[in-house]
DNA sequence: CAGTGGTCTAGACCACGCT
DNA sequence: GCGTGGTCTAGACCACTGT
């Protein structure tokens, strides 16, 4: 068969991506809208199937739009995010409009925040401790080495280390996985995965056992998520994920570690203030 | 010619993947090194071209591997990440070793970070103000509604902005746009891109005209990089960016709005510290 | 059922990096 | 020139979603 030479130098796939990221950014094609069909693109663009499917490929990886088995693919919609703050370690428990906590910055106006792609919208969304549901797994481990660095500790101290699935309305939220040193905790009601979700967090459980936290500290990093926290999470292709890598301070004394928070990237923004001396 | 199980009703392109992804963790393939060619892989595995290439397709948008062309095909190396903390709006000019700021966390060690997938180790790398060079283009702009948003002026409002690529060491490491307000920065040294880059950055430019910058927010989120972003930045397939929103404020004030700094997602960790009341 | 995308094959030509 | 991955074609069968 003749293979038909590349008209601009450009892979026909690119053109006919290009093409259909232009209409998605034009908003002829808006978020939720379906995208033509494998065969009407292969009749408008006289492209193999192969080729489309390239193309359409490439815009999930870029995660302009999401696939559905025997639907069809869709342009991504943009779900709203959870702007976690400093305020979700103040130490009330949270209600729904609690004013912002003491060290928070000059009550800025919320943002209204870009995706860097086109239309965009942010909700200052809180959830209360009673939407959260959770599956949870505890257990006791010697501390690996990273997390012993983390704690201050040496490798091998024995650690309760909780696992945590979040999900608040039905959707998942995010993975925690988080450790406390097992002599400090253990036989309190705190090692008990039955008094989960805990008000207040892990600031007030520590506070239980009389431990009152002073600062956190936490790392921030972006990744694509692995297959399983891609099934467990339910994201699709082309979102990334934030991880946090989290320290609690009592003093200089660390006393929680949480060795990688994961949440979905497109259902969430870090909000912090850094106050200059 | 080594026989992979069939677990029946799985994706040929996805039992290969498996098997790669294996031995990426078990360190039969560590960073660097070069995936078995195509025609290898379509032996190995009694595959057609089209599904060995899937696979790898499949490792690249996970961020596993990188595909050089003519070359091959390689675990992606674990690059040192940047570490962006607070001292970085520290007052004082940064000096390679410079004790940490007044408001930092209390001094915990460098932790050994994990990147979720294998090997992985962190760099606290402190970059000279010397190291940098810098692609700048200054204009003049009204405010569109989200910048004036987060200034907390009136759309149209006169901006002074300012598009940053930087570079260190050669290696494009992040893009950004910061804005003044141009009744602020007019006929003043700041407004003149031949200063930059300016030791002591935006917290010394601000100084200068006599403004004390008291805090900076951040709203950091992440997501796939643009295709022009993948290009200026030297983004490979499968890494995400990350972005901060950034306002610098003078008491209520915000004096500085970075609508967007992009960061490559595998070459910076994000560092923070939250003072709980 | 018809329409959608998912998987797979076999073959072809090309652009690139290296030796 | 050889080996690498990049692009493209044409066809096939399948699983899933809707009516």
């Amino acid at each position: 068969m003749i293979v038909v030479p590349t008209p601009a130098g450009r892979p026909r796939y690119h053109q006919v991506a290009d093409e259909l990221r232009r209409r998605i950014r034009a908003g002829a094609l808006p978020p939720g809208a379906p995208l033509p069909s494998e065969s009407s693109l292969m009749q408008e663009f006289t492209a193999s199937r192969g080729t489309v499917r390239q193309s359409v490929a490439l815009l999930r990886s870029e995660g302009h739009v999401i696939t559905e088995k025997g639907r069809g693919t869709y342009v991504r919609p943009v779900l709203p995010k959870r702007r976690l703050g400093a305020d979700r370690y103040a130490s009330a428990p949270s209600t729904p409009s609690t004013p912002p906590s003491p060290s928070a910055p000059p009550s800025p106006s919320a943002p209204s925040t870009r995706d860097g792609r086109g239309t965009s919208f942010t909700l200052d969304q809180r959830i209360e401790w009673s939407a959260y549901q959770l599956d949870r797994s505890f257990d006791e481990v010697p501390a690996d080495e990273a997390t012993a660095d983390l704690f201050g500790v040496e490798p091998g101290t024995p650690l309760l280390r909780r696992h945590f699935v979040f999900r608040a309305h039905g959707v998942p939220q995010q993975l925690s996985t988080s450790s406390y040193v097992l002599d400090t905790v253990r036989d309190t009601p705190v090692a008990d995965p039955a008094n989960e979700p805990w008000p207040g967090g892990n600031i007030a459980q520590l506070r239980s056992l009389g431990i009152r936290v002073t600062g956190v500290r936490e790392l921030v990093r972006s990744r694509m998520p692995t297959a399983d926290e891609a099934a467990t999470l339910h994201i699709p292709a082309g979102v990334p994920v934030v991880t946090i890598t989290r320290q609690m301070f009592a003093g200089d004394r660390v006393v929680e570690v949480a060795n990688d928070i994961v949440i979905p990237g497109d259902r969430v923004e870090l909000d912090y203030w850094i106050a200059v001396a």
